[in-house]
Parts: structure tokens; sequence; C-alpha cells
DNA sequence: GTCAGGGCTGGAAGCGCTTGCAGAAGTTAC
DNA sequence: GTAACTTCTGCAAGCGCTTCCAGCCCTGAC
């Protein structure tokens, strides 16, 4: 393990300078420079660490806080911020808290408040004020992804105004009967997302003086499997059928498809599907749904992180300010899992 | 920021005192403890990572290397993975490198040999020797999921053994005509996985004198979508069909039944699918697999990993010897994608 | 030839902890 | 009461860098 000494001392040059030459500053000699980065070079000497982190109190460190890293919203973020800080030269350090308060707070106290992170970036997290308040504490600047999080930047994506777009798509096609698979709240008591986009769907309806059956409101837990049995359920036992449904991601979308295909209802003939996510697998079943690129999301959380961290650096981009709202660019994409709604007994044959 | 100093000077003790009353060395009387611990309480005291990492030697910080952080098998690792580290208390950061063998280089020198890091875990990581060299060369515990990295401890499971009972099961079924869907190598050179699985699968067919058809070995990219894709070729095309398909992953297995109902096919009755991976969908498929328990892995190459950091710890757990092979336990689950073949033209009736 | 000014350099003081060491204090056995 | 220990405690020396500061040398202007 050579130390920047052995360095200094195989360049003939002091620690001082080498220090300066290896991380690029400014005063130092062509000459210099190369005599360091050479002798660094045939040392395999590389800077400690934690040295570093102490002597300059910055760590090249940014934390990740999710629910779950195993849900494709969650690693679809969590791989975009990964490349973006990688590339950045920036260490990334995952909490993936779960949804056990006690580990949260363990999370909170034990590994972000140990100035250990430069930066800290939280999707879907939702904090009690007490919490926020010690993680503002730190002073450091802090990222949210789709959570609220007063005080800090975030990322969001308006998802009852989406939801409400979804629905309309039924709504304009013709669909009078739409039912929607919602996300279990349980799940997660700090993850409202799912109520979010259901309340979208509720005030589509009524705006459109649609009912809003509670038996169609069926809820699963964002998977396909989940979607699935519910929508078996959903499509099996009424009597009078829905003829679409929106659901509140798109594997849950794919599995009220395969819960329609399993009743020979063909979609979108028999039935429309609308999903919402972007998930890789609604292209395989002509899903329409609305895109959030959760990937882009995380990129752009990672960016805002550093740009926080490094106003000067980068081009001319325009200096986030601390506490900003950027609301995510959002595509609506339609495929053809959506149609107008089937005749219904022959009425419109005529 | 209260420094360790300021909880001296409240608790009226040393500087010294304090650092081992709060990290619970034993030489320190209850009443220096107590003093101590009061005082950091009301300071809201919390020591310095890098300072107490740089003075101790040890950081609290496993290292994770994945290709992939999106893909199930791997965020099913690093799921496990990354509750095991959280409950011992250590962090867990993250190189997700890709197949980008640049962005693999500068993970390796710049990050991983930083000497921040008091365990490196690569998962599906098939590296150079040199590179094998340079990790090494640290001198901290490295442990393998699934891939080669002699001298280091590894877990992994018999992908080769697997795919042949896989593939047998089939046989011993009375299946004749097996195709097989294999990872693509392409998508990342390193990743040797679906090749050997193929191995097994043309071994078994080899043992049971059966005939492998190059057309029928087909390959997809481990998602649904792409086995798809696939396999409706496979199924569309052939004036013979085979009668079963054995899928390199459970997603793969998924799309193959997706495309077989694209054809009228039902499953099991004129195709049986066997995956492999024990990927949550598999249940609502009924499919025959074989579970791999990708978190479990992570969660032992875990405790493997602090094992090797700390001998003394744990219970009476035999302690893991450095370089050590331990294989793990899969299951082979029988669900209903896989039955007999269907009659030939009617031989059977008869 | 002198002097001001700028570019580089090295010395040294930390960053905030951990820990070896030696001595103070407290115990026990005679 | 003393010797011989055993516990605790505080001092001080780092851990391996970064960076302030002062000083050196070299230009260029006058």
């Amino acid at each position: 393990m050579a130390g920047i000494k052995d360095v200094a001392d195989k360049a003939g040059l002091s620690v001082a300078t080498v220090s300066r030459a290896l991380s690029g500053k400014s005063n130092v000699s062509a000459k210099s420079r190369k005599l360091a980065l050479e002798a660094a070079g045939e040392l395999g000497f590389v800077p400690s660490y934690h040295a570093s982190s102490l002597a300059s109190g910055r760590n090249h460190n940014i934390g990740l806080v999710v629910p779950s890293v195993h849900r494709w919203y969650f690693s679809s973020v969590l791989e975009g911020v990964s490349a973006t800080l990688l590339d950045a030269g920036y260490d990334l350090t995952l909490y993936n808290v779960g949804d056990q308060p006690e580990r949260r707070q363990s999370v909170l106290n034990d590994f972000l408040l140990r100035k250990r992170l430069d930066a800290v970036i939280a999707v879907a997290l939702v904090l009690s004020d007490d919490e926020i308040q010690q993680l503002l504490a730190v002073h450091r600047p802090i990222v949210g992804i789709g959570g609220t999080l007063p005080g800090a930047s975030t990322i969001r994506i308006d998802d009852e105004r989406l939801a409400r777009m979804a629905t309309d798509h039924l709504i304009r096609l013709g669909h009078t009967r739409i039912a929607h698979v919602t996300g279990d709240a349980a799940l997660n008591q700090d993850f409202k997302l799912p109520g979010i986009r259901q309340t979208g769907y509720q005030r589509a309806m009524t705006a459109a003086g649609l009912d809003i059956r509670p038996d169609w409101q069926i809820t699963a837990d964002f998977t396909v499997q989940g979607a699935y049995t519910a929508a078996r359920r959903l499509l099996g036992t009424s009597a009078e059928r829905p003829t679409a449904v929106f659901a509140a991601s798109d594997e849950m979308a794919v599995g009220a498809i395969l819960a329609a295909r399993d009743f020979g209802l063909q979609v979108p003939r028999d039935l429309s599907v609308v999903g919402m996510d972007g998930h890789e697998l609604g292209e395989t079943f002509g899903l329409t749904t609305i895109d959030q690129d959760p990937r882009g999301q995380g990129a752009l959380a990672a960016r805002t992180a550093l740009q926080l961290l490094e106003p000067k650096s980068g081009s001319d981009d325009v200096p986030v300010p601390p506490e900003t709202d950027q609301e995510f660019r959002t595509e609506f994409v339609i495929r053809t899992s959506t149609a107008v709604p089937p005749d219904e007994s022959g009425l419109r044959r005529a």
C-alpha cells in the first residue's frame, strides 16, 4: 500500500505538491505534475478515500434511500442514479430500508447522519417532520423522487393528473364501465402513490358523470401475479363486467390482460386496458400506458444532486436552487390494448 | 456538529475514554460509560465515519459489484445482501458496472482499491487474471456469487447439473422433441451462465440419445418479451414442433408460455415448459422450475463476508476458510406446466 | 540594476477519531 | 502496612491526506 509519501519520495517532490498534482489543482508546473503522475503510476498509488475525505471534507459519495430494490420502478431509478454517479466518479451508498420503520430510523441515525455522504437521494419516501428535520440538519443537499420532502429538491410526476389522463383516454373512447386496479397501500405505509393514482381515476370518472363502483376498484400489490389473481375475481364474478380497466402500474395491467385471456376475453375487443409506468413488458402486450421513464428520473435526480454539490462544474447549466420542484416529462404511449367498447347487446350494430 | 471533544468536555472525561465507552470497549467503568453515553446523547453526537475509519482501519462498508441491477436475479441478490449488511450495521456501496468493460476498469481502479471497503462481493463477474490479481492485492475478503473467482470464497449453484436435471425431467415424462431457450451471450461477454445451462441441456439430450436440433435452441435476452418473440418464431415456423421447452430462466419460460398461447397451444397439454430461477411470476403460470433463491444467495454471501471480517463474532459457527466453495441449496419445484407429451397422431390412443 | 509581482513549492498544521503506553487508583493477600 | 496485581484513565502519537502560508525563484518594467 503505497502512500502519498512514497510517491513524493520517488518523484523527488513534496507531499503537498504531489497531492496538488494528483488532484488536478492549478498551481503545479507541468514538469512536477508529470513527475508525480509517473511516480504514482509506477507505485500503483491510489489515494486513501478516508484520509482525503477527512482532510478535505468532501466524500464523493451520495446516498440513495429506497423502500425496495426489487420492484421494477425502484430498480429502474436505481439504475439511472447509479450510472450517473459512477460516471461522475461518485460512490453510491445504498440504503434499502424496506418498509420496516425501525430500519428506517436506524438508517437515518446511524448511517446518513455520520457525515459520510455529500448528498442524499430519497425515493418515494414520506418522512415525519422530525425525520425531515434530522435530514436537513446535516446541511447536505437532499433530492427527493416522487415523495414529499418539504425543504428539498424534488423530481416528481403529477400522478393524479396522469391517472386522470389515462382514465380520460378510456372515457373518450366511449367506455363507461371502467374498473381500476390500485396498489396496496398497506404494503408500505409511507407509499402514498396508489392512493393518488386512485384519486385521479375517481376524479376523471366523476367529472365524466360516470359511476364509481367500489367493487370495481380492486387492490393488488403492484405485481403481475397479484393483479392477475385480483382481476380474475373481478372478471369472473361480476355479472356485469367492466369494459375497460385502468391499472395503476404496467405490471398490474399485464396481470389484468392475462386474467382476461383466461376468460376468453380479447384485448382490446372485449376489454380495454391502460397501464402506467413504461415497463418493458408493456411492449410485448401492446399495452397503452404512460411512460414515466424512472431511469431518467434517477439520472436527473443524480444530476441535480451533483449540481447542488458542484455548482460551478458542467457547462452553463442554469444552477439548481436548493428548493426546487422539477416535474418530470412523461409520455402517453398508445398501443393496441385500448379500443372503443364492445357493442352492447348488438345496439350499435344497427 | 459536535465532535468527540465536546462530548469529553461535557462528560468531564478524556477523549480517549469517551471513544472507548462509545465503541463498547471493555476497559471502561460503568460510571464513565454512563457519563459518556449521556453526554453524547444530549449533544446528538455521531462519530465521524471517515475519522474513525482512518484511525482504526475498519470501514464497516462492503462493496457489491453487479453487472445489472434491473434484472430479476441481480436485484434479488442485491436485496439479500442489502438486508443482511444493514442489519449488521454495515454500509453497502453499490457498483453497477453494467457490461461496459471500461466502466468495470474504472470501478476496479478508482473505487474498489481505494481502501475504503472492508470486503467485496462480486456477482456473476468473470474477471481477467490481471483483475483478479488487482483485487486480491488489496488483501480484503472477496466473495463471489455465481462467477469464477479463483482465490476467493464463492457461493454457487451447479448450473450445468441443474439444467440437466430440468431437461431430464422432461425426458422422463416421455418427451423427445425438446427445445431450449438460452440467454444471449453477447449481452454480456462475461456472463457465461447461458452457455453453461445450454451445455447441461445438451448433455442431458445426448445422454438420452435424443436429437439436438440447432433450430430448436433459440436465443433470447433473459426477458419475458425477448423469449416471447423468439418462441413465437420457434412455434410458428416449424412444421414439426417441439413438445417441450426448457428455458434458461423463468422469465423466458413465461415468454414461451405466452407465445404458445398465441398459437392456441395449451400448457402443458400441447407443450410442456420448464424454467429455472424461482421467479415470483412462475407461481402465476404454474411453472415447473428450479428455485435457486437468489435472495438467499445474497444473504449468504453477505454473511460469509462478515464472518471473514469478524471471525470471532456470531455464535459457534464454523469459521469460513478464506477460499471456500459453497454450493447453494436449490429446490426443484414441480407445478403444472409439465406433463407427458401429447399423443402422436393418435398412436397412444389405441 | 532594482524592485514588484506572479508562479511554484515545501513546511506544517490540521481533519476527528483510535489505541499503545504508562501511570493513577483501587484490590487483594500477606 | 506493604507488595503485587488488576482496573481504569489520560496523554499523545498517529491514520494519510489537504491546504494555508510563507518563502523561493524568475520575469518584466522601469
